[in-house]
DNA sequence: TCCGCTCTTGTTAGCGCTAACATTCTGAGT
DNA sequence: ACTCAGAATGTTAGCGCTAACAAGAGCGGA
């Protein structure tokens, strides 16, 4: 910086007046400054300013460490929010789900000296680990908990789950279904334990019996399992007209065990997912699902810890954002079978 | 850190070589400034360390900000390799793929102070933005980059793409295939150029007509629009009799499109991909795939950028690491039909 | 012409840490 | 007891930057 000074002939706080913009500098000293910074070619060392600041211009996510659709995409879209907003992104992915793990990763964030954390966390324990942890950051916790604490320093942002799975139900018992099961996740997932609920609900609201089938897991192979059995029970003519999935993936495993068994979807049986994959529209059937608005999460996660950073004062109801899911109608439901 | 210094009854000193493992500390002092540094909740200012070590024990990635699965499964293993040998990681995702955002994005990488940059490039014109930007940092280009040129500072680590696509052909043409056609990717990515030249050079090798179906993209949606062209084909009787399709995605679109023509795969026609996704095995038919190394990807990768961090001489070839992916066998691929 | 104001620029200090050097302590050898 | 090497600890300086204050320059009004 002072090589940069010496060459535009001022002083080195002239050119750090120029760098953050400062107002009271004439125009031409502020151009020879710019110019000798071009021709040094010179860049401006963030760990001086951060340490100076204390300000590091970074936000932490931290999330669970594997491909999983969801988090993942939310990862994204966290991450491209926070670069429109001038921040730097720095990861920590668990890779074990448990609670030391989260402690561990979240001090290794803070030890950053970032400004702020966003957790992905669809885990239950994720979830409860980072509320006990007593940040002294900002931190948004983007995950439906039914058990969302807003503080001064802590917010809430999710996708309604519930709703998710109200509107994927609603959608098959508009169709005519009244035996409509549940293929749930795993359980240990916030998203899992929310859509169950819900689709509980809808289903009891009108009486009806909600069989619940626990894959115990969001992949295929999980989906595939409970498939057969389902199978098995629709062709002995006691099982489900229609499913509702936990996600995607569960439905595809659903959908291959239906096939194998020679029941066609939707004529036999309906399946409705949850997440509309990227290639969800060309299963066999079209996959009818629930879109999750990751993009507006990731904005309005950024919003959150901006406002926390700003002092504003907290949202009234537990959640600072609730984005709305949205049905995708595709060829996997239709009316149950007559009879 | 001096509250540390005092409480402990040392120097800050004293404290600092504590914290950096300092031989010369006699046990007791250790304990004594350990016990201050609990109580206090103590925690090391990354941002003074950076500043005075000039080491920010951060990398960057750089990468390409969509889901698609090979770019956002090497990013998790790179983020995961370098986790375990105590690095930060810092993502930086291109949303645009043209040479101005790399430039920016590598710069803002950059000026982050990093240790060095892993660029995840599937794309021809960012490898090209990298490889000219002469970073000063340690860099890793992940890419079968044919024209991989390493120099002191920048090394290729990649998945041998030709060697997957040469499988994937000759595992048909060990099925008696014969009129194998490939459906390619998105042609600006090195890996789509890389499989489609290996699949038209182990063609031509047997003196084989190549037929090429340019899908323009990755997605399922590309690979079904050619997949209605590729069943006409087939109808009209002189359509391929297998498919090497760039990825899953398009093999999935090429599955759908069949369905619909009640053409049968694997009998009328034989599909594989390349990828290996979390459902393939449970398409309709399950696909037969190449896996990809990812997990060993991205430690190849890190232990290429700490080679070149510790002046380790480069490795004699272009490359410093080549992974040999894997032919997963499923039922998307038999002989051809009779006749 | 001179005062007093504002705009512009320079000077100084210090963020929290580590490296380098200075000092003190310890204990084996005489 | 006394020396001296080497271990243990302390002191000082400075990384590159910004904030706070100081000083100089320019200009309108009396």
């Amino acid at each position: 910086m002072s090589d940069v000074a010496t060459l535009a002939g001022v002083s080195h706080q002239t050119v750090s007046r120029v760098l953050n913009d400062h107002p009271n500098v004439r125009p031409g000293t502020k151009e020879r400054v710019l110019a000798a910074i071009e021709e040094l070619g010179y860049r401006r060392n963030r760990a001086a300013r951060a340490l100076v600041t204390s300000q590091s211009s970074t936000i932490g996510i931290l999330t669970v460490g594997n491909a999983n659709f969801g988090p993942a995409s939310t990862v994204l879209a966290v991450e491209s929010a926070a670069r429109a907003q001038g921040y730097f992104v720095s990861v920590s992915s668990l890779e074990a789900f448990d609670a030391v793990a989260a402690r561990t990763a979240l001090g290794h964030l803070v030890d950053q000296g970032i400004d702020g954390i966003v957790v992905v966390a669809p885990l239950v324990e994720v979830a409860r680990v980072v509320e006990e942890a007593g940040l002294q950051v900002p931190a948004v916790i983007v995950a439906a908990n039914p058990d969302a604490a807003a503080t001064d320093t802590l917010r809430y942002v999710c996708t309604d789950q519930r709703r998710a799975a109200r509107d994927a139900t609603e959608h098959l018992l508009g169709l005519g279904h009244r035996r409509i099961a549940h293929v749930s996740g795993e359980m240990a997932w916030i998203d899992a334990l929310e859509r169950n609920a819900a689709w509980r609900a809808a289903m009891e609201e009108r009486g009806l019996e909600a069989t619940e089938y626990a894959a115990g897991g969001w992949a295929a192979a999980n989906g595939y399992r409970m498939g057969r059995r389902i199978a098995d029970e629709i062709v002995a003519g006691d099982g489900p007209t229609a499913i509702f999935a936990a996600n995607d993936y569960i439905a595809i495993g659903l959908l291959r065990a239906f096939w194998e068994r020679d029941l066609r979807v939707p004529e036999d049986v309906s399946v409705v997912g949850v997440d509309d994959l990227q290639d969800s529209a060309y299963f066999i059937p079209g996959l009818t699902t629930i879109r999750q608005p990751f993009t507006a999460m990731g904005q309005a996660a950024m919003r959150a810890l901006l406002g926390i950073a700003a002092g504003q004062p907290r949202s009234e109801g537990r959640f600072d954002a609730v984005l709305e899911p949205e049905l995708i109608v595709r060829d996997s439901t239709a009316p149950p079978p007559a009879g």
